[in-house]
RNA sequence: GGCGAGGUAGCUCAGCCGGUUAGAGCGGAGGAUUCAUAACCCUCAGGUCGCGAGUUCGAGUCUCGCCCUCGCCA
């Protein structure tokens, strides 16, 4: 495990600046958000970064339509992500748009050195040719079609034409050892698998640039020394991970080689999130541009699935993508960290498509928020309101049914006296190592990308607390306080163990719920940011501190309120329509 | 067409190198309870583990064939 200060890189891809924002969009972003605050809270030093990809020849088409600039569209554009993203909670770093000097300005040397190198060369480049569309078609297009262009049915031309090349064939050696030894994660599992079998049909050369044609708009970058051609969007788009961080300020995110090796290398803190749409691009082609240029590779490059919209593709004809505006109204509803949390725990991390229902939604809403965190903080709040005005009075270890202990036993003969005995009388519970456990199982999960499974693990705590309630009935107890010796101890200490243990579970829950967790904080007077009212604020210690159970700084301790506060989540009705459908 | 993944309770899925009565969450049914947001807790669900055959003392768990779904590529 990598010292926890260790600096930790997290991207998206940037965002095709014509598409409007959707789903799609929000779901990689919010992953990203997700891990940055998991690893943030663990304590290390992360840079975040998200942008948009702006230089696709259709921007200067859709601007010449609407009468502005490229820049202009471009940035008009480019603003709704930002506004998108900003609905959502992301708390990227930096926004990148490839328009922008520090981009393009390095992208450029980069090419100029593979150029140098002799990675990227000229080289002749044949293909089919439609002169009606004025493009090239694929192969396996070509052939299916009859060697006719498959719009107007005329022939398609074999032509030839100069364009620069990188030689990914010369790194498929490099490439092959590095994903099987691991020190390029490809995930999920399957996604690697995916791209292991491709690789063993072999690695080719592949295109970067295009030749500049009469009319063609002057928009995207140059090949470097030579006006005649243009790079590819896609090739000079992967280049803005390293740009924006190539600075002296910014360099310990990406570490050179060199310095890399030194500190023993191959840690996960360059990750990349994408959808698998593109993993080819970040799996294979990045990684070897990369080693080409001298600089190491990322250490995790993860491919998730896609939503689908109430069990149908989300398609341009079917016109059902799920926009920013529906993901609005439903925030606006639930609470944008019901969003959230949805996104994250249902969403298709793994390598199959997640349906985005109606019912569902609710569903999960309903169990996970308002009838498991919600409710287990809003009975532990009313009681300590109840029974001691809100005053934490005692702590507590977190060990119940051991031997020296005596609040257990008192709990339960008060349920003996008011004859509601428990079942089984010889329980134990030990919090201190069932938050532990907790921690660990989330941050090991942190670590894999598994982001649900390491928000479930907060949730997972919050039902332990509804159990060890229903088990000691503290309700019960409170009104046997004078027929039992010490009784008000053992409510205190068994009130104290469940706030303990649902404090250490929001803890977990953060990530996926910011605001909602520095609200329960501010309730109950034990928030771990450095400003209570901003969950964006940074936090006072690393996790391991935070979330030792009954830790003098961090813990909840006597002497603190605990008020009611407002329920984090209501119920939700499940017959109400789907918010802004 | 090539390569790959998968078909397990109504739904979403766990089940690693084969081994006691096949599991979880959600939904559904019943019970208990009242601190709490009709929430929470307990119990139940009797599912041909896609189909057929084989290996084995013993197979969701291995082999072969078939059916179906899906992914990547051409």
């Amino acid at each position: 495990m990598p010292p926890m200060t260790e600096p930790c890189y997290i991207t998206t891809p940037i965002y095709y600046v014509n598409d409007r924002p959707h789903i799609g969009h929000c779901y990689t972003t919010l992953l990203a958000d997700v891990a940055a605050r998991a690893q943030r809270l663990i304590g290390r030093d992360v840079f975040f970064l998200t942008g948009t990809d702006e230089h696709a020849e259709k921007v200067s088409r859709s601007a010449a339509e609407h009468g502005v600039s490229p820049l202009e569209w471009a940035t008009t554009n480019a603003d709704r992500f930002k506004d998108a993203f900003a609905f959502m909670g992301f708390s990227n770093d930096d926004f990148v748009r490839t328009t922008e000097d520090r981009h393009t300005s390095r992208a450029s040397a980069y090419i100029q050195k593979l150029l140098d190198s002799g990675d990227i060369e000229l080289g002749d480049y044949e293909g089919w040719y439609d002169p009606s569309q004025e493009e090239y078609v694929t192969e396996s297009t070509a052939q299916e079609n009859d060697y006719n262009s498959p719009v107007t049915g005329k022939p398609l031309e074999k032509r030839t034409e100069q364009n620069y090349f990188f030689r990914l064939d010369k790194y498929e050696g490099w490439l092959t050892e590095k994903l099987e030894s691991g020190a390029i994660r490809v995930l999920p599992g399957a996604r690697k698998n995916e791209v292991m079998g491709r690789i063993k049909q072999g690695l080719q050369k592949v295109p970067v640039s295009r030749r500049i044609k009469e009319g063609d708009a002057d928009w995207g970058i140059k090949m470097p020394g030579d006006d005649e051609h243009r790079i590819y969007v896609w090739i000079e788009a992967l280049c803005n991970y390293l740009t924006i961080v190539d600075t002296d300020e910014r360099r310990k995110y990406w570490p050179g080689l060199s310095e890399s090796v030194a500190r023993g290398g191959g840690d996960a803190s360059i990750t990349h999130l994408m959808a698998k749409d593109i993993l080819w691009f970040h799996a294979v082609i990045w990684p070897c541009m990369l080693h080409a240029l001298g600089e190491q590779p990322p250490a995790t490059v993860y491919a998730h699935a896609y939503w689908i919209a109430e069990g149908r593709k989300m398609s341009k004809s079917l016109g059902n993508f799920i926009e920013i505006d529906q993901l609005r109204a439903y925030a606006e509803k639930y609470s944008l960290d019901a969003i959230r949390w949805f996104l994250t725990t249902q969403g298709p991390l793994g390598a199959t498509d997640s349906d985005f229902a109606h019912a569902r939604f609710i569903e999960v809403y309903n169990s996970d928020l308002a009838n498991g965190i919600g409710n287990a903080t809003s009975r532990v709040g009313n009681m300590f309101a109840k029974y001691f005005e809100g005053k934490v009075t005692r702590t507590c270890n977190g060990e119940f049914g051991y031997p020296d202990g005596k609040a257990l036993p008192i709990a339960l003969a008060a349920r003996e006296s008011a004859g509601k005995p428990v079942d089984d009388p010889s329980r134990t519970f030990n919090f201190a190592a069932s938050t532990a456990e907790a921690v660990r199982t989330s941050v090991t999960a942190t670590g894999d990308i598994a982001l649900d499974e390491a928000a479930k693990a907060g949730l997972d705590l919050s039902r332990l607390v509804d159990d060890f309630i229903s088990y000691t009935a503290p309700f019960t107890l409170a009104k046997k306080l004078d027929e039992h010796e010490h009784g008000e101890k053992a409510l205190a200490t068994i009130l104290y163990t469940c706030a303990e243990a649902l404090r250490i579970a929001s803890l977990l829950l953060y990530p996926t719920m910011p605001a909602k967790m520095a609200a329960l904080w501010r309730d109950w007077d034990c928030s771990p940011l450095n400003d209570p009212d901003d969950p964006d604020s940074g936090f006072k210690a690393p996790l391991v501190d935070l979330a030792t159970w009954a830790h003098p700084e961090h813990g909840i301790n006597v002497g603190q309120t605990i008020r009611k506060g407002e329920n984090l989540f209501m119920r939700a009705d499940p017959t109400d329509d789907a918010p802004g459908a």
